[in-house]
DNA sequence: TTTTGACTTTGTAACTAAAAAAGTCAGAAA
DNA sequence: TTTCTGACTTTTTTAGTTACAAAGTCAAAA
């Protein structure tokens, strides 16, 4: 077979894996359970991935690559940085409710490979990225005033995973309740009015 | 013996306890220790206490008014809204660095007795009516505007809990290093100054 | 009323065995 | 040559067990 079949072939295994461990969580799925799903033996898996935490590591950035297309064409579509801010919050919030199973929490905990902490760091870089660039076109169209956009950015960023993680005081978790969920994006909220009203000045 | 002695043992037996958890942890001190450091056996700590949590709680309360004595003796000193905020960061950290062998973050953890949620409750009340004194003040001067220093102060303190938290990806722990302590600090002025910054126009 | 020694109960760390899941590999199939 | 698999080994998880340490109790003494 050729290069565009051991891609496609990956990619089956992503989603279906990706469909296991959203459903049941990642570390209640077996191998065996998606060898079965694809109708495969589970050595073929192994083809393909060396071990199930580069798997794990390959479904976390499918998911991730779902939220960043979803977050851009939010965001694009915000007319000023107010909105785009203030529509990233339910992005968010739709990411965390639906992928909470992927357990990102518990990988980021156990740092046996630091394979998955390049992936985290980039993720954080693109959305550092992404809430720079509306920072800096808010500066631009005179709607916000910062000398340093993307350290306003960085700040926002860690404030918004601050107000989630701050919630859940018992543990580091990644299963929350809906009326967590909905506290979370209130606090959310107005924590973002603050950095707007900041960022007039 | 009258009730001033019956205050004065429980408090003699406080402080024992405080000593013995800030150095070696709340969890890896017994109750023998404590009555040995006393010169006392162990029944008698059950006199006074019903149990080793209720101790516990008492002994964070008991901490917890040497940090509340702290921060408002810094922040009354305080000339500006800005000074008073920014002079309760290191106050905080000293706190966390100090008694961060009490585990609260473990007895916020197992809700088992929800006598300790009570006691966390009125800490996060009385701190939230300090900054909303601080912001008020600033209200009253001119230096600062809100229509809500109480909603602010509320947002401002979950969002300071939150980079704290979201610095220990990891695990939710009480112990943090001083890289990390520095790393917070730093976290927390930007936001402090981003605050001072909304509440300004 | 306060204190205590002797006591019981409870929780936890350290092993263990069994089961389940991860991971390997020689060789078959395409 | 690339892809796949059954049969295999190794590692991890779980459930049970014990042994010890610490929590907690109480009748009786001070």
């Amino acid at each position: 077979m050729h290069t565009e079949n051991r891609d496609e072939m990956r990619e089956r295994i992503i989603e279906a894996a990706l469909k296991r461990f959203t459903h049941y969580g990642a570390s209640k799925t077996t191998m065996n359970e998606i060898a079965d799903d694809l109708h495969c033996s589970k050595a073929s898996l192994y083809y393909y991935f060396p071990d199930k935490h580069s798997l794990h590591i390959a479904v976390l950035e499918k998911a991730g690559e779902m939220y960043f297309q979803e977050l851009e064409q939010s965001t694009a579509a915000a007319p000023t940085a107010q909105d785009a801010l203030l529509d990233m919050i339910p992005v968010r919030q739709n990411f965390a409710r639906k992928f909470c199973r992927l357990e990102l929490f518990k990988i980021l905990k156990d740092k046996q490979l630091l394979n998955s902490d390049e992936t985290f760091r980039q993720a954080r870089e693109k959305e550092t990225t992404i809430v720079t660039g509306i920072i800096s076109k808010g500066v631009a169209s005179g709607e916000l005033v910062s000398d340093n956009p993307e350290q306003v950015a960085a700040l926002y960023i860690q404030s918004m995973i601050g107000l989630r993680l701050s919630l859940s005081t018992r543990e580091l978790t990644d299963e929350i309740s809906e009326e967590e969920f909905e506290m979370v994006r209130e606090w959310q909220v107005q924590l973002a009015d603050i950095f707007i009203k900041g960022l007039k000045s």
